[in-house]
DNA sequence: TCTGGGGTCCTAGGACCC
DNA sequence: TCTGGGGTCCTAGGACCC
């Protein structure tokens, strides 16, 4: 058996921790640059304030004193995570960390009438040690685990543990689920379903195999198998990721080149130091600028290119050199920007990095990576003491002066109570 | 006026190879 | 006049997830 253990609006929650007098109100948070509301309570969904809107929509809310609204705090959540991630870790001898609130844990050797017991033990241990509630499905799969924690979430008689651990149990489960709340289907499958009559995940697990295979590609057929109890998707112990990205939409639209230079080299090198952080390095620099997609009235333009390192690097010097080469091939002048991205793929281990091309110049290379080793340990003992907090002390002079989330709006703002030394001392 | 950020996987088509 | 078959790799775009 599989349990889906999923934090309870986490992000809300995670605020509510430090903030209790905030339990039973309507509370959203926000996504960067306070532009769309990512977080929900059960209060401002009952609201009706839909996921993903665009905070201007409902801000009327907040000045009326009906909504309480924060800007997000990743600082917060992830520290949160962690702590719900160990706990479970503890618990289970394997874990898939599925998301930064969800995770998928093996219940093999637990016998079957243990698990319920084990269950709440664990939402009840998570609610007193780390504050947020959590809510847990068990199933034969996967997808099975998540439509029972839907279960587990909306009906207070489960007490945060729904098990479906027969096949009654799963088919009146699936007859309960519109086939757009399921697993794999989405944005663009879900109108396809409905068009041939499929409403249900059980209309979806009644049709013939061929009907699914006819219709659908390699995933729906492996939703479709999930569906009727069959297991078909195994554990992705991927450890090293695949790419990285660093990207922000900017407050106002930026239309000047040294300005935008600052902002790419400020993506690039926080993408560098994530490299280091995990002990990676990438073949890949990718840098993107978005115009506005929402102003019908300017002029569009989406460019993206590619570079490629001849050997893998993590240095700043060597990624921000890439992204801005990249930047200078798809710069254009007279469009107003109002994103822009680097993404680091092509990621092999730190240590695997060979230097076997022709004129490489290790010695250089040494040089470089001793050299972004310091700014690190600098940068994080001034984070540490307090001294420069957010961003880095050190940089290189094509990154920005200030504090990197200068130009993006954050007007709500939690402090970062359980990462800061002054913040840590007040709570206690 | 104001509309997020970070990931993964699959597939079709083209380039290239023998 | 008639012009194969089979394979791999790469990439862009589209789909999904939180």
């Amino acid at each position: 058996m599989y349990a889906l253990v999923d934090c309870n609006n986490f992000f809300v929650s995670c605020e509510r921790v430090f903030r209790p007098d905030l339990d039973g109100k309507p509370v959203v948070v926000l996504s960067n640059n306070d532009g769309c509301v990512v977080s929900r309570s059960n209060e401002a969904k009952a609201m009706g304030i839909a996921m993903g809107v665009p905070f201007y929509k409902v801000k009327g809310y907040v000045d009326e004193g009906q909504l309480v609204a924060f800007s997000s705090n990743y600082a917060l959540y992830g520290d949160l995570s962690n702590r719900v991630m160990s706990l479970l870790a503890d618990a289970v001898p394997e874990i898939e960390i599925y998301s930064i609130d969800e995770a998928f844990l093996h219940l093999d050797g637990i016998p079957l009438e243990k698990i319920p017991g084990f269950c709440r033990e664990l939402v009840q241990k998570i609610g007193r040690w780390v504050g947020v509630p959590v809510s847990i499905g068990v199933a034969p799969t996967k997808t099975l685990a998540k439509i029972s924690s839907h279960f587990a979430k909306k009906y207070k008689g489960y007490k945060g543990v729904c098990l479906m651990d027969t096949d009654e149990k799963r088919l009146k489960a699936l007859k309960l689920t519109p086939i757009d709340d399921v697993w794999g289907i989405g944005r663009r499958l879900a109108p396809k379903m409905l068009a041939k009559n499929v409403r249900t995940a059980l209309d979806f697990v009644q049709r013939p195999k061929e009907w699914v295979a006819a219709n659908f590609n390699v995933n729906g057929i492996r939703t479709w198998e999930e569906l009727r109890g069959k297991a078909c998707l195994e554990a992705e112990m991927e450890d090293r990721r695949k790419s990285i990205s660093t990207s922000r939409s900017f407050a106002d639209m930026l239309d000047d080149e040294k300005e935008l230079i600052l902002r790419v080299s400020d993506f690039a090198a926080m993408c560098a130091h994530k490299l280091r952080s995990e002990g990676s390095a990438a073949y890949d620099v990718t840098v993107f600028l978005l115009t506005n997609r929402f102003r019908n009235d300017l002029a569009q333009y989406f460019p993206s290119v590619t570079v490629r390192l001849e050997v893998a690097a993590s240095s700043t010097q060597e990624i921000v050199g890439a992204a801005l080469k990249a930047f200078r091939t798809i710069y254009r002048p007279g469009y107003r920007y109002k994103k822009a991205g680097v993404t680091v793929s092509g990621i092999v281990p730190a240590d695997e990095v060979q230097g076997v091309i022709f004129g490489f110049d290790e010695d250089l290379r040494r040089k470089q990576d001793r050299l972004s080793k310091v700014i690190d340990d600098v940068n994080a003992a001034a984070e540490a003491s307090g001294c420069a907090s957010g961003n880095s002390l050190l940089r290189l002079a094509t990154q920005r002066p200030g504090h990197y989330a200068d130009g993006i709006r954050s007007e709500f703002r939690s402090p970062l109570y359980s990462t800061s030394i002054d913040e840590i001392i007040k709570v206690r």
